[in-house]
DNA sequence: CCTACCGATCGGTAGG
DNA sequence: CCTACCGATCGGTAGG
């Protein structure tokens, strides 16, 4: 009859009162832990309880703010795709850009939101798509669409220009596959000097692709 | 005092004795289906007895086979990149080839290993790769170093004719990036009319990256 | 957000 | 390869 074993250590001190806003940093805080160790060991891989150690709360606590674990990893992803469509309309905010000079900003941005610090989220969705529930996959895919869609013009426009020989539709799957694929063999800020940068690795990306 | 549940249903009858070689063909079994289940539902989303009960298997007998979960995962692998390696030597037997047919046939022979029907393999080896622990990554690292130099030498020779503007080496990256993030995206046979072929996939990818 | 817990499941094993 | 099992862990919950 294994009884339970319940620690001896003595019971954590509670934290200070919270000042009312924080549960909201609290919850963002979880969105960002999660998307890091998401990254690094995927969502199967990853425990709630590594999160929850990661923010420094007990193991049931963040199904106060999450209801279950695939919600969490939901907002991982709606975080991304809302960071990455700030970051594009603000690149392509100049709106005097010709279309190749938007390409180029849109394929180094994009390399940014890949490999940039703290940029796990964009990650985390391409590794662990297949493991969200399809009816968490509706907002998501909302979000997506408006990501694809900024980049479908972009290049439908080059395609008139004939800049771009391929299909506009798998020319865009494609591209964004070349960069997206770069999270399994990049690795930001190695000790190598001879390590391309994003910048060389945008630049390489765009002059495959272009007719000169 | 919870009373653990047994089965009251009756015992399994015995199959019949095996013959001698049935083993490694119940091996091959495992891998085969353990590649199909791993692409489907990730390594970790995947139970070792998912894998038994697809196979007619009790769920501790895979580890007759294998020592562990891990020990699987690379054998699917290891098979992924045999058979891929043999499909590639065999597609490009004909030594007449020039650089761009090889160029074609490399790039239409991997559309379909990750593709064709029972081609799970690769595809494992896309999503799982960084769940492998590193003791079990050596050996599969020097088939894919086999791999990777097949392309390299004939994206080398493109570069050197001109028919690639950038780096060999990342082109490598990047082309094989494009082609392999259609896991993600490619559905094999569809209903709809209008999907793109293999065949198609594999021109468009040309085009967009050699230059005319 | 913590305490205290549980039901289910999972990878793996001993012995035949 | 099956039987019979276990130790550990996991997502999640009730109540404060």
């Amino acid at each position: 009859m294994p009884t339970r074993l319940k620690p001896a250590a003595a019971p954590a001190k509670r934290p200070a009162a919270v000042p009312p806003e924080a549960a909201v940093n609290r919850r963002a805080d979880l969105v960002r832990v999660a998307a890091r160790l998401f990254r690094e060991k995927g969502f199967h891989g990853t425990t709630t309880r590594d999160i929850a150690d990661a923010v420094g709360m007990r193991s049931g606590s963040p199904f106060y703010h999450f209801a279950n674990k695939h919600e969490l990893l939901m907002a991982v992803m709606e975080e991304g795709l809302r960071l990455g469509l700030d970051r594009i309309a603000a690149a392509l905010a100049d709106t005097s850009m010709t279309p190749t000079e938007r390409f180029q900003t849109l394929v180094r941005t994009h390399y940014g939101i890949l490999h940039d610090t703290g940029s796990d989220f964009i990650p985390v969705m391409l590794y662990d798509w297949h493991t969200l529930p399809a009816e968490y996959k509706r907002s998501i895919i909302e979000l997506k669409d408006g990501y694809d869609a900024i980049w479908q013009r972009t290049l439908d426009e080059l395609h008139a220009q004939g800049l771009l020989r391929a299909d506009a539709k798998l020319a865009r799957l494609m591209i964004l596959g070349a960069i997206n694929f770069s999270v399994t063999w990049y690795r930001a800020k190695p000790r190598s000097a001879k390590h391309a940068s994003l910048d060389v690795l945008a630049a390489q990306t765009v002059a495959l692709v272009l007719q000169p």
